[in-house]
DNA sequence: CTCTCTTCACGTTCATGCACGTTTCGATCA
DNA sequence: TGATCGAAACGTGCATGAACGTGAAGAGAG
């Protein structure tokens, strides 16, 4: 990638997410975080953005002190994915489902990660072709807008021809005695049916999905290795504990 | 191969991709990276090209990345979509092929028709998510970083169980001799593929594709229904009318 | 032979990562 | 409240390798 190109992405990055960390960033470009402040302080010299303790942020919306800005750091989401994104290894197979976490795993895939992500959903698939070297398998079939993703019997049958070391869950509820679980009940059997063809299941539970209960249960608790979140140490975690998965904390 | 004839392609590989690697050029074209160099420089003069460390890229800043030429097409291509859009009824099951053209087709889609749409690019389902009554039927596969569509064996086999009333064609040539060309072989596969589905197929070709050549042939202008295109009556226009084709000008 | 295009050789510039000393921030304590 | 301390972020200088431009030499077409 043309450091041009680079700059470039930074700016789109910061108009759509309204601040740049130069750490995570450094991460996801897969260079040093010398070079990424670097790119910063240029960006910034030619008032593009304007460089803060930390990272950058849009010109006119720069914020008066750190701790204001604190408050806008990675909503919990963001730190879910990026956790979940250290549990893939390079050439792995990774089934990606839909949803808003699960995106932000694709958006955070360290650049020079070579892996074959799998997935549903277009909006993923369509956020990993501009990744250099993930190579991209679309289940096909009938796209639920409620979600979506595609679901139905096509998908269930492309789904049968492939096998992956990892699948990344995404759920609405995470209860220790209702299970995962979510609002849709095609989307529910999809979810089953890609967890079967993964050696591993991790489930990505922002804070706020822990406790919560949707109509239709995906799986039960017992049935992923593990549960990422951004939850801290409690009798809630413990609970999940006790019914079997790991769980991964963000803290 | 001359050395028009090679910046001409590589003018052509820089509207397709968003930007040319010096270093790949050299291997691709077999020659040295400083011949290569040269030609950069030289349409970088000729104010064709930007040149950047490594490579180079187009000299607009709205070309300048894949992702934001999404965001913003060009009038030209805005007309077509337009005018290609009246070709669907309501009720059609409509065939969308990768690109530009047919992802503004996708946008301008009125929100009150209900149609059935059929397609291999992640990128036009994740456009049409949003829409209402639209049901989307993606076609699954490995998707091709070059023009971020599914291709290949489990994408025909896909394709193979559909049929559809109409197919909106995306291609980088059209020529009065040489067809329908595109720039890669296995997309040109594809869709000849999904052509072979529709009942009725039409070419989207905004004006800069009229009379241009690309290295894969898909298909010969008497095998499709009609060509939609921005460009005004004149002797072009009636060559490739002379070919088979109905034309639809914008005009 | 002449002209053009190409490659090769050379010294230069550029991008990057590392090391080191400095600044900034939040937390802790008086 | 104000002072102090450690960690994180920062800037600078430097080394390295890639990419670059220039000029000379070689190859091929007319």
């Amino acid at each position: 990638m043309f450091v041009a190109e680079r700059r470039e992405l930074l700016l789109q990055r910061l108009q759509a997410d309204g601040k740049l960390v130069a750490r995570d960033l450094a991460v996801e470009l897969g260079l040093s975080e010398d070079s990424v402040r670097r790119d910063l302080r240029d960006l910034a010299a030619a008032g593009l953005c304007q460089r803060v303790y930390g990272g950058a942020v849009p010109v006119s919306r720069a914020l008066a002190d750190y701790s204001a800005r604190r408050a806008v750091e990675p909503d919990s989401k963001r730190r879910v994915a990026a956790r979940a994104t250290r549990l893939i290894r390079a050439g792995d197979r990774v089934i990606l489902d839909g949803g808003t976490t699960t995106l932000a795993v694709a958006r955070t895939l360290p650049r020079d990660l070579a892996v074959t992500v799998i997935t549903h959903s277009p909006t993923i698939a369509a956020a990993l072709v501009d990744h250099p070297l993930v190579e991209i398998l679309l289940l096909g079939g009938r796209v639920y807008k409620h979600s979506a993703v595609a679901c139905g019997a096509a998908t269930v049958e492309a789904a049968q021809t492939i096998t992956a070391d990892l699948f990344l869950l995404g759920v609405t509820g995470v209860h220790a005695d209702h299970g995962l679980t979510t609002g849709d009940a095609e989307e529910a059997a999809m979810k089953r049916v890609l967890a079967s063809r993964a050696a591993d299941t991790y489930v990505l539970a922002s804070v706020e999905k822990l406790g919560a209960v949707s109509p239709y249960k995906v799986l039960d608790l017992g049935a992923v290795t593990g549960i990422v979140t951004d939850a801290f140490e409690g009798e809630p975690v413990d609970q999940l504990r006790r019914a079997g998965p790991e769980l991964i904390l963000t803290g």
